[in-house]
DNA sequence: AATGAATGAGCCTTCATTCAT
DNA sequence: GATGAATGAAGGCTCATTCAT
């Protein structure tokens, strides 16, 4: 297929609403701004698309396809199952958190999916989020093989919430332990931080921190 | 005009709009429809609160006001630095997530704001997010005395994510391991489990679960 | 009567309104600005007044009353006729034209109901307007005796309408010529310059100019 | 859509804002009476015009392009000076005060624009009046050479303010005069009037009237 | 294949006004 | 005598969408 501009009108249409759907979310992204950034008429939207709700549907898959075509395919099997773990967090940092500085809008508008669901996110969790987390169970259930599935969910909960913690109420933190601080948790820290934290409560590495008691009292279990 | 309702027209605003707010965001919340909810002309918003951006910050800090007032005060001290963060773990997770099932909107609010931050966010981190923060920052240093800011800081967001993440990914965590399987993740569990998890981490409990790796020993899993 | 503040709530009401209205005409003013400024609360106009149109009409009467009492009695009519049409001019350039930099609205309101007359307009010039312009069609009668009324009306309007051009165009009057130009047409020359100006036109006074040529066939009368 | 009407629904739109600003000033005016007027939806004007704000500078600009097309070109320059100056005089009134009673809305809003000026000012005394003006004060050069720009400038003022006290003034002058008497000033009459005025106060022609401290000599009154 | 014109619904806001107190 | 609360109407504007071309 031969394209006059940079590429096909529908296909700059879609990057553009993934960019404003991702910036500014469903609501506040306007259907004219889109167009007008493509240089397009703002009845190009219904006609490529049929309508906002399908565009964004579209802009969403979208971003599946392209936010998923990154994982390291079999090299993430390798080694050891805390290997793998460590480098599980390592790359789910690196592609799903540390991008925020690119202005990829691939994983900010996943984000904005998972946080206030419309009816798109059953496709989103079955064909993008379900594969990434079946392998993270997969590590875990050999990190861990007597675990039963109720205990080996919340561990894999455990290990997803601390990483998206960091996209999710990046802000926040950002205000409440200041700007310097903040900064300086780059992901080569991070990712030993998490690693370390959760290989430490699956019993495959040493305590993270050398604490000042170590009784099994202190915890009523 | 005599209140024949329970409460004045303005506060009775203000609840519609922190619910409004809280189940469509900010953009497709209407003060319209807010108005018509308690039975008030569509001016009565500006009226009371000058414009729908003012009424959305004085929700917020409604929001703040109502959901730390249930904070427990000395209680929160007590017993070991374990025994703290455990106690602070649970009750975070009653308060912060377990209270989605319920209709009230006040921590869904204060979660919008923390993901898609207004100005509103740096009243809301200085008012009603710091003082908690600084409260677990305090447990966690008595629990590892010799562990540097950043460090810190990190822990801190490990204790914190893991038990957000119910609430922010919520919906993706229904889909990815099922309705049963995840109503099974009762509050007790979860409670459990993170404290474990982190106290594990920081060599203040035993590890979580009997690792292949590692001499199987004392942990009941 | 004993006042509590500076003066009545009334009185400082219609004193805002005035500015109001002179500053931003009937439509843009708001009753709502006017009742603020004076820190009174917004139903006080229809209070005291019993609706907008009723305020504006009590201010454009208020705005007469206290610009009308300026004028100068008996001086007027001092010396020859070309004498008491100079000083007629000089006062009308020095009251009605010249007050601009004041901050006194009541030439103002008066002008702009003038140019966009509405019901209260029969009023005003039956009590403000039209004695003064009596003043002027009787000095022009006294200078010019054998003129008929037709006559007479046209240069009182000459008169005038060279005196109210500064105020009705003042704005496009200095965009044409230059700021520096406009600002030096002071009082001064300008109340010389009309005087010259009519009194050479009715023959009490030589030509304004020294013209390059005169010959009675320059006009076709 | 087929243009089933004589003109566009842009074009006709514009015409039904110039009446309507005409007839009640920026602010009464109303976008949806506008368009109702022209049987267009509400939204037409800011489809159109972008705002109402534009489509009041439109107007006026076409009120100056309507306005000033009628201006004979060459014709004017024939003759002396005084001949020019009677000329611009006479075209004057015919265009911007004797239209008053037709239902052209183009000097109207001309007039409005200088009285209360916006933003637009700025382009209508570039574009529609200086060009005017320049050509008075060409012929004011001509007739009186010796004279200095700030006398030339009162020369033009004075001209202008006779003529425009017309419009400006126009309920006011009738008001004072009778209903009658300001009829009877037809534009023939005023024509020869303020021609006449100026000329003699230029010293281009013989006193407009028989004073009494003159010597009554050849003036036909 | 794509667009310019136009629309109807809805948005937030401001308005002058009313009324009970 | 004066005001706070509340209202209905209207304001300008933006929206996603439609339709003839």
């Amino acid at each position: 297929m031969v394209v006059t501009e940079a590429t096909t009108t529908k296909s700059r249409l879609l990057e553009a609403a993934g960019q404003e759907f991702a910036q500014k979310g469903y609501d506040a992204a306007s259907i004219r701004k889109i167009c007008d950034r493509v240089g397009a008429n703002c009845a190009a939207v219904n006609y490529h698309f049929g309508s906002k709700e399908q565009l964004y549907l579209e802009a969403l898959l979208e971003a599946h396809r392209c936010g998923t075509q990154v994982i390291p395919e079999e090299f993430l099997l390798q080694g050891t199952p805390a290997e793998q773990l460590a480098r599980f967090i390592h790359h789910f940092l690196k592609n799903v958190v540390a991008l925020a500085q690119k202005n990829t809008w691939h994983h900010t508008l996943m984000l904005r999916e998972m946080i206030q669901p419309t009816v798109a996110l059953e496709t989103l969790v079955r064909e993008a989020i379900r594969p990434k987390f079946e392998r993270l169970l997969g590590i875990l259930r050999r990190a861990c093989p007597d675990v039963d599935d109720r205990r080996l969910h919340a561990l894999a909960f455990s290990v997803i919430g601390q990483c998206l913690h960091y996209r999710t109420a990046g802000e926040v933190n950002r205000r409440l332990i200041g700007e310097d601080a903040y900064e300086s948790l780059d992901l080569e820290f991070l990712s030993h931080h998490i690693s370390g934290f959760c290989l430490a409560a699956l019993g495959l590495a040493p305590p993270l921190v050398q604490s000042h008691t170590v009784s099994s009292s202190d915890v009523k279990a």
